[in-house]
RNA sequence: CGGGGUGUAGCGCAGCUUGGUAGCGCGUUUGACUGGGGGUCAAAAGGUCGUGGGUUCAAAUCCCGCCACCCCGACCA
């Protein structure tokens, strides 16, 4: 259903009048000392959060949230959710507290390992604090569903989440207990009316209107797909310098990956085609000890890391072969390498989505121990040790397999690990040296050349001739996933069809992280003085700060006003302290509530109150007090 | 998990080198003055110095162990 124009406050609902004195604001002149992040530190000095038994306690990444910050919560829990019932989810309510055994049946408990809080009870069972809930609900329908015909379904819960993480950090943005909105969708079919593309486009749409109504600037990027293949997951991020991942953009076609998923543009091919060129001299042999990393053989050795062949062995994983052709066959898995060796230049990073791609089976990077009893000095590995060891396969990024320099016109100089340990090696070339014609696959060595890893930004656009890519920083704060069967195989979730077929349920899963959109969101809105909130989700939506409290007129006057904005639908918050004009100022700029009034001797003498939007600089204007209410309201739809 | 740093009053910090009665600023309480961008003066309350052990007549200070937190990296919705 189409959503009306969503504006900030409206009559329909009338808002709430509260007093700073009968309420918790309490807001600091300086943060603690570990609030690095400008979202932790404003929160903190706002009085939005503390975090539980104090600073010092062992309360990391754990953080009571005050009335300022539930306000906010709320009210972005409140969007979510009619954009969630809109696209025709329903909104259940799942425990926190779970029976390991159900991760045990997914394999997840190990997956997940010590990011999984647990605790026991007086029986000593074990149960998880969920840190999701695919398990719960897919156990929950198995017994729930006994018809295909209640088919397609969409769940979904707002609660709180737990993570142990190995490194809570930034505040709100990564903690061990978080807000989370998580749904699940449950299909037949992964295409047609009712099945997973179809819901799956809802909740983008879903997430795209929730993100904009909370005022929010984001990007959709493309993330890792599943087992499905596809563009089968996004990530919304909202864009933001102090973001920690990592996002690439086209700016011709809008496309937008992050650096998991970001295909890299057809790159030219060397004139003289791959592996072309003369040796630079005489391979040489290097006493490098105790530098199994790029930069200390770098630095050793005087060759920058991008004059150097990166080398990393993986090892394929038992029998999940991924590669299948159209007929469905699957290659044997006879016919799969054991091993996968790729190299990268020494200043680009292997990825390893690519890597499984190109290689056509599951991989993971090698053990040390096993890859070294097989022939493989780690840290000090070449391409030459892919070369006459049975079930190996070589994978070549296509700037690592330059054997001229076009751009220099001379052939290109190679240093790579020497194959024993201690030793690197210079002048290597792809020809002389690999110990096989890397033209042509011979004997038990076959070798790909092809896009091995990750994009960075000047790397040529996927999908615009002529474009290259840009990086920018953005706040992960939704992900949307098609799963497939993963669950409902391993838990034996299935109903039969029409055709009184079993069929595998095909699932979806879609991700808000609610308390960490509130910190995104100050990341992404505040000045030197405090936070700016969007109309849509400020805890309030006016401020009337009283100069004099105790002086009755002033105060009938704030009451008045007060009133006629709730009747209007905004939600008020009357600054009634007995304060330091200077004090009440500089806590209204920090906790950031979008429009201030301010009643005092000097407005009131001419028979008005000063308007100030926060957004705004200066002083702010006097307006006449009968039309103050209107004035706010008008602001506050205006975006 | 690796590297670096820090734990002293609600918050921010000094004191530790060279052992000798626990300090400063902000905040809090009381009073007075003040009153449009964190004001002034006076008085007051508030600390097992992260924790356990050791050395010593004596430990915030020196030694050893542990814990917690922060930053960088690894890992990761």
């Amino acid at each position: 259903m189409a959503q009306s124009k969503h504006t900030a406050i409206s009559s329909k609902r009338r808002g709430t009048v509260q007093r700073w004195t009968a309420t918790l604001i309490p807001t600091t002149r300086e943060a603690p000392a570990e609030a690095v992040a400008p979202s932790h530190v404003l929160l903190s000095r706002a009085g939005f959060i503390r975090p539980v038994g104090g600073a010092t306690a062992g309360g990391a990444g754990v953080y009571d949230y005050l009335p300022m910050a539930w306000r906010v919560l709320r009210k972005v829990s409140d969007i979510i959710r009619q954009e969630m019932d809109a696209a025709g989810a329903s909104e259940l309510l799942l425990p926190a507290l779970e029976p390991v055994e159900l991760f045990a049946g997914t394999k997840r408990d190990l997956d997940y390992g010590d990011l999984l809080f647990k605790v026991t009870d007086r029986h000593g069972r074990v149960a998880a604090l969920a840190p999701t809930h695919e398990e719960v609900i897919t156990e929950l329908l198995r017994g729930a569903i006994n018809s295909y015909t209640q088919f397609p379904l969409n769940l979904y819960q707002i609660q709180t989440k737990f993570r142990d993480e190995a490194r809570p950090r930034a505040g709100l943005l990564r903690c061990r207990e978080f807000i989370m909105k998580d749904a699940y969708s449950f299909h037949l079919a992964v295409e047609g009316p009712g099945g997973l593309s179809e819901a799956y486009d809802a909740m983008y749409r879903a997430y795209v209107n929730s993100f904009t109504r909370c005022g929010l600037d984001f990007t959709v990027v493309e993330a890792e797909s599943g087992p499905i293949g596809g563009s089968a997951s996004h990530e919304f991020m909202v864009n933001c310098e102090s973001g920690e991942d990592t996002i690439l953009r086209c700016p011709a076609s809008g496309y937008a990956a992050n650096v998991e998923k970001c295909e890299i543009g057809e790159r030219p091919a060397p004139s003289r085609g791959y592996f072309g060129g003369e040796p630079t001299g005489a391979l040489e042999e290097v006493h490098t000890p105790n530098c199994p990393g790029i930069e200390d053989v770098s630095r050793l050795m005087k060759v920058k890391p991008e004059n150097m062949l990166k080398t990393i062995v993986f090892r394929v994983e038992g029998g999940s072969a991924l590669r299948t052709d159209t007929a469905g066959g699957s290659i044997r898995s006879a016919d799969l390498p054991e091993w996968v060796v790729a190299v990268v230049r020494g200043d680009h990073e292997v990825n390893e989505g690519k890597v499984k791609g190109l290689a056509g089976a599951s991989v993971k990077m090698a053990d040390p121990a096993e890859a070294k009893a097989k022939g493989f000095s780690i840290g000090f590995v070449s391409p030459r040790a892919a070369v006459g060891k049975k079930g190996v396969l070589l994978l070549v990024d296509r700037d690592a397999a330059a054997g001229f320099d076009d751009a220099k016109g001379k052939p290109r100089f190679w240093a790579t690990g020497g194959d024993r340990p201690d030793y690197h090696v210079k002048h290597f070339n792809w020809h002389r040296d690999l110990g096989v014609d890397p033209g042509a696959g011979v004997s038990d060595t076959s070798i790909i050349v092809g896009d091995v890893r990750n994009a960075l930004a000047g790397d040529p656009s996927p999908r615009a001739a002529g474009a290259a890519l840009v990086t920018a920083r953005g706040i992960e704060v939704g992900h949307i996933f098609k799963l497939g069967s993963k669950y409902s195989d391993a838990m034996g979730f299935s109903v039969l069809d029409k055709e009184q077929k079993k069929q595998p349920v095909i699932m979806g899963c879609y991700g808000i992280g609610v308390s960490r959109t509130m910190a995104a969101c100050v990341e992404m809105s505040h000045d030197a003085d405090g936070i700016i909130w969007p109309a849509t989700i400020a805890p309030f939506h006016v401020l009337i700060v009283l100069m004099k409290p105790d002086e009755a007129s002033h105060r009938a006057a704030a009451d008045r006003l007060a009133a006629d904005l709730a009747d209007a639908g905004a939600d008020v918050l009357i600054d009634d302290r007995d304060e330091r004009p200077g004090v009440k100022f500089k806590d209204a700029d920090l906790v950031g509530i979008p429009v201030r009034l301010t009643i005092g001797d000097r407005a009131l003498a001419e028979g008005g109150v000063e308007f100030k939007a926060r957004r705004d600089k200066g002083k702010g204007e006097v307006v006449r007090l009968d039309g103050a209410a209107a004035r706010c309201v008008d602001s506050l739809n205006a975006g």
